[in-house]
DNA sequence: AATACCTCCAACCGCAAGCAG
DNA sequence: CCTGCTTGCGGTTGGAGGTAT
């Protein structure tokens, strides 16, 4: 990968996913002088990536109270309601899911709700079309919420974030050695020093 | 077992708003 | 007011992993 190390890339921006010590790096940084303008942070830190990137990171990722695993059923209808009101307002809607972020629920509502909401207009409308629009209600989306197993399995609203109960922000573990997670990552955090 | 297809999500991009000089 | 910089937001994409054939 890196075997050649050229002048040029010492001033490189680097893109792509983001190793583990660069989120090392990061974390000791803010624990240590706090958030602040992202770009110079990044600088400073020595890490080769744009502010935004870092910010994005610590924000959707790296930062202690995001909150990770399924989205709850709750959750879930928050956010249909949320959306209702604003649409896709996605920041505006994270504010009121503690612990998730816009990315996360953009990417919820991309992926599974908006999925859903199609499959249901398309059986809707044929309903329709085959016996006439005598239940046509906008309510009866509701029945089309996913409530499949990524409510059904979610555990915890004992969610705690102390590291020791963290499950990390991969979905799978592996052993891949590109592969870490948060607890991983906090302990050494921890193991540097404040 | 191989591979084609699908799903999901981390990360990037472009744009607009806010702000300081 | 204008300009340049930074931040925040929403849309989009690339790729890893899972599933179907």
């Amino acid at each position: 990968m890196d075997k050649k190390p050229c002048i040029f890339q010492e001033t490189e921006v680097r893109k792509g996913p983001w190793t583990m010590e660069e989120d090392l790096i990061l974390i000791n940084y803010i624990a240590n002088h706090g958030e602040g303008v992202w770009n110079s942070l990044a600088r400073s830190a020595g890490l080769k990536r744009t502010g935004k990137s870092c910010r994005l990171r610590w924000l959707n990722y790296l930062r202690p109270d995001v909150r990770r695993g399924n989205i709850t059923t709750e959750e879930q209808l928050l956010i249909m309601d949320l959306h209702a009101k604003w649409g896709n307002r996605w920041s505006k809607i994270a504010k009121h899911l503690p612990g998730r972020t816009d990315n996360e629920i953009k990417n919820y509502w991309r992926t599974r709700i908006q999925k859903h909401m199609k499959q249901a207009e398309t059986t809707f409308t044929g309903r329709i079309s085959e016996r006439g629009n005598d239940q046509a209600s906008t309510s009866n989306l509701s029945g089309c919420y996913p409530t499949d197993h990524t409510a059904e399995s979610y555990s915890p609203p004992s969610f705690n974030m102390g590291v020791e109960n963290f499950q990390g922000p991969f979905p799978h573990e592996t052993n891949d050695i590109n592969i870490w997670n948060m607890e991983d990552i906090w302990s050494m955090q921890l193991l540097n020093g404040d």
